[in-house]
DNA sequence: AACTATTTATAAGA
DNA sequence: TTCTTATAAATAGTT
């Protein structure tokens, strides 16, 4: 139906293709909903274009799960059984990895380790000294950060409290009167942001 | 497109609606082979008409259940979920579970802690700590054991090595000629199979 | 996206 | 149901 004939078969030129699929897909959504309308009929019709984007045509008053229910009845088959089969699967797998993770895990905190054999109990020892390690090396350097953080800031308050006493002194005195004694303010202090490690290779173990 | 034109609206009269039906229900399949065809798509089309009678159509190399699944993918709809909302539920409870572990897991064998702030840090080293407690205190109990075991064997085969040399004596010397030189056999050894631990409480913390 | 010559689908009748 | 046929509708190729 249209200015010449067409063989029913794979549309080559791309362009034609989805132009062609465009206004089939509007024509047979048409007819769907003509045929349910007409004929009081239940029509699900789902359609995936080769772009991947899907379009659907449901008849009023019902819904896609609704027509798979009748559609399982009528086709033998066991579309939700099979898919209860998947799930139950999938929950026996997830299972047993939790499973196996909770005992490792009790097996970490030195818990129902009686039954353990030496080489077990060995492997356990060597992660947790590993694990504790690492831990004890990240302390250490986030308290290091945050010993320089606090010298930073520090030598800047003693900066700011100082440009401050420049200025009051300018004024001749202010109405704050319980300033800190003199002090040697040491504005260089030599490890501002740059603290050396206490062990000098510790950030390269993160 | 017939001798008339017709409304779209339920065509009252039932055997006019049935001829209908069918007419319109093999242009709807025959329209819906033509363009899983020629644009290469994927169709799924499922009809139900007044009678309860099903037919439907499915695009070459594919199945209702799978463009369904596409479906479900595609219009966020969990057609197969709702039938399983409890074991679809059981299975997020145990992932969440899963993962929850999974992460305290790699912390505590150190992985991925640079965003831990320090008293998560603190709480792992202290799990750490007793862990690594507990598995050196089960490690040195059955080292223990062993050695009592070992110690109680040694002790018999001693025993038996002195009967088979008393027997030997009193048949007047035998074959074997490489006796070890004679000892000082205790055969009271002070921790036979109850050997003292080296800290009194350790069972206790098992 | 619109147009239109043709093909196709189908309503009504038999 | 199925066939026939006049007509409506869909659409292929073109602009």
């Amino acid at each position: 139906m249209g200015r010449g004939k067409i063989e029913i078969k794979r549309i080559e030129n791309a362009n034609n293709r989805h132009v062609t699929y465009s206004k089939r897909r509007n024509g047979i959504i048409k007819k769907a909903n003509e045929i349910s309308v007409l004929c009081d009929a239940k029509v699900s019709l789902v359609i995936f274009g080769n772009t991947g984007k899907m379009h659907q045509f449901c008849s009023p008053s019902t819904s896609v799960p609704a027509i798979l229910d009748l559609y399982q009845k009528h086709a033998g088959k066991r579309l939700w059984d099979a898919k209860h089969e998947n799930l139950s699967n999938e929950i026996e797998r997830i299972t047993k990895e939790n499973d196996d993770m909770q005992i490792e895990l009790r097996h970490l905190k030195g818990e129902e380790i009686t039954s353990l054999p030496i080489p077990d109990l060995l492997r356990l020892e060597n992660a947790l000294e590993n694990g504790l390690d690492s831990i004890r090396q990240r302390k250490t350097r986030m308290l290091e950060e945050e010993n320089s953080q606090l010298t930073y800031m520090l030598n800047k308050v003693e900066m700011m409290d100082g440009d401050l006493r420049d200025q009051m002194e300018q004024q001749g005195g202010g109405m704050c009167d319980n300033n800190p004694p003199d002090r040697d303010y040491n504005y260089q202090i030599p490890f501002g942001f740059r603290v050396q490690p206490m062990q000098p290779n510790l950030q390269d173990r993160m």
